[in-house]
DNA sequence: ATTGGCACTCAAGATACCTGAGTGCTAAAC
DNA sequence: GTTTAGCACTCAGGTATCTTGAGTGCCAAT
């Protein structure tokens, strides 16, 4: 096993690092943190580190730098997770509490974790496999057309606009839009497709050609509804921390702006510390991303379908903030749309 | 006046300089162009347009490069607008016209756009001054709340969790709903706040508490549909050109990132090239841009609402393509949402 | 007006040298 | 066994010097 001082030189080595973006040395870590030894000591527990492959010199002969496993460590192990400040606890809250519309509470969480962290932040919309229909609504819009609204469970609405191809009365609009409500509301929406197969045979053969068409708007609805969707902000502060990401900052960039693989990217994690997850450079599965580091949570909305919200920096990050701010955002947002 | 061949000097100073991103010499240009004089001719030309502070030499004795004079000669005078390929436009019209949904066609049109260009794209949601109401939709969501529904004539709907503070009947809920719709529906955006007030006081005493919160919320959603909004697509490929933009890109991608400035960035400028408008480095008027070209045009939708479509670049774009590229989605944008 | 010729300039690359922070190891001290 | 002082060694990065070549500006000849 390794020695209790060798893990506390470690630990000293990451904060330093993270500190000073500068490879730390055996004199300068006596000097910083109070180790009652000298340097020449130091020098054998970071042997020992390295031996362990936690740390790493970057040529012979000069300071250390943690590893990806060295991270590792210090987030299982060391990493007491620093409790937000008052003030911003204070902010989170009642900036987040003014709002109760998703993409309002979702947009402001993403800025928000974006400055506390000073990272690039990701919150993704909570899918709906869970959720069922509130109401579906019909609109005329023009002669010709009218606005398809569907309204889940967990305040999330889409709509659709629809053309009818013809003009239609009044009450046909009526009639469609209470057969709808009818057959859907309170129906989850895996079963909304099943649902409508009724509803298509409920008119008469002249109006068939309309209600395929409704039909097939309203299952585009639902599977928008359950498509994933995702928000980023702070991409700046990813730039600005372009030299810690060794060269790839474009493709990480290009990476994140496809959301594809922004999800695959985030969903690979389960949530363990604090309910909060970390992957540390090459533990990420895809390449692009081996000098960053993924930290996601799990919020929940009321239907509990949970979402991950998270930050995305290189390797070389202030673990402890960067935990402490996802583990708080997800809270909070667990608490606003879970009532 | 600039003597004829020294402009076509010019010209060419600006592909070449575009295509290899290198200052370009005398001797290069009379290769590469079919100049029919020697270099030592060029260089009297050269010597004429730096006289003018179209171009400029980095250096005492390495070759030229364009001035933003220099770009701004050549947007104005040399550009022919290069007409977009066949299967470009294809793919706009068959890629925008699938979709009938104000979100998705302004999402899928700035993405579209940054990869014709291969810059960041940029579009404004049209804003809705003339634009009037629709309907307005109220939906319970649980025992003690609704949800509002602003839906507007051009397709934009907002909505808010309401929290009525009690519980209520469905009686109240229609008799809100139809009230709101009576005084509401065809009113443009501007008069909603004073035609509320007749709505406020058709209610008994007992209900004033919820109705004044009905009021304040949809005031909001009114105003949120004015607010400007915008969405981007396509950082990776500023970052990219990083090099370009002489060292403050991540102060430009901070500024785009902020709403407020870019909405002052992209609204500075007026159409002019083809319905086309074009800002080059220090045309701008904040500092940060000064190393970045803006191109933008104007598309209606059909409240002959205006808002802006462009991208941004480092000065050192292709305007040629860029613009072509602006021009056709602005135009399809209006074709689109206009009908 | 154009051109060949020529001296001149300067960025960028190559080469060499120096410095100092930091190491690993050994032998002595605790 | 652990710690430490001492010392030779390494090497990235800074500085200094040289070389090269693309490109210029200007002049005298066409």
């Amino acid at each position: 096993m390794i020695p209790e001082r060798s893990i506390e030189v470690l630990r000293a080595i990451v904060q330093d690092y993270i500190a000073t973006r500068e490879p730390v040395g055996s004199k300068a870590l006596v000097e910083r943190h109070g180790f009652e030894v000298s340097a020449a000591t130091i020098r054998n527990d970071m042997a020992i580190l390295e031996e362990e492959e936690l740390i790493v010199a970057p040529h012979t002969s000069s300071g250390r730098v943690p590893t990806d496993k060295g991270y590792r460590l210090f987030v299982d192990r060391l990493n007491q997770v620093k409790p937000l400040s008052n003030p911003e606890r204070h902010a989170i809250e009642s900036f987040l509490s003014e709002s109760s519309d998703l993409d309002e509470v979702l947009g402001k969480s993403v800025r928000m974790l974006s400055q506390l962290t000073n990272q690039m932040a990701v919150v993704q919309y909570p899918t709906l496999g869970r959720a069922s229909v509130r109401s579906v609504e019909v609109v005329p819009v023009s002669e010709t057309k009218v606005l398809l609204i569907l309204v889940t469970d967990a305040n999330r609405i889409q709509q659709h606009v629809l053309d009818l191809g013809g003009v239609f009365d009044q009450a046909f609009i009526g009639e469609v839009r209470a057969k709808l409500n009818t057959l859907l509301v309170g129906a989850p929406l895996t079963t909304v497709q099943e649902k409508l197969t009724a509803f298509e045979e409920s008119f008469a053969q002249e109006r068939r050609a309309v209600t395929v068409e409704v039909v097939s708007q309203i299952v585009n609805l639902v599977d928008a509804n359950r498509s994933e969707k995702i928000l980023v902000a702070g991409a700046a502060h990813l730039a600005r921390r372009e030299s810690d990401l060794g060269g790839n900052f474009t493709d990480v960039l290009e990476a994140i702006e496809e959301q594809v693989v922004l999800l695959k990217l985030i969903n690979e994690l389960q949530a363990d510390h604090n309910g909060v997850s970390v992957r540390i450079g090459r533990e990420n599965q895809l390449d692009t991303f081996n000098t960053t580091t993924v930290v996601v949570g799990d919020y929940q909305n009321q239907s509990a379908e949970s979402a991950k919200v998270g930050v995305i920096g290189p390797t070389r990050m202030d673990y402890s903030t960067n935990i402490a701010a996802v583990s708080a955002v997800a809270r909070y947002l667990t608490k606003l749309l879970g009532n």
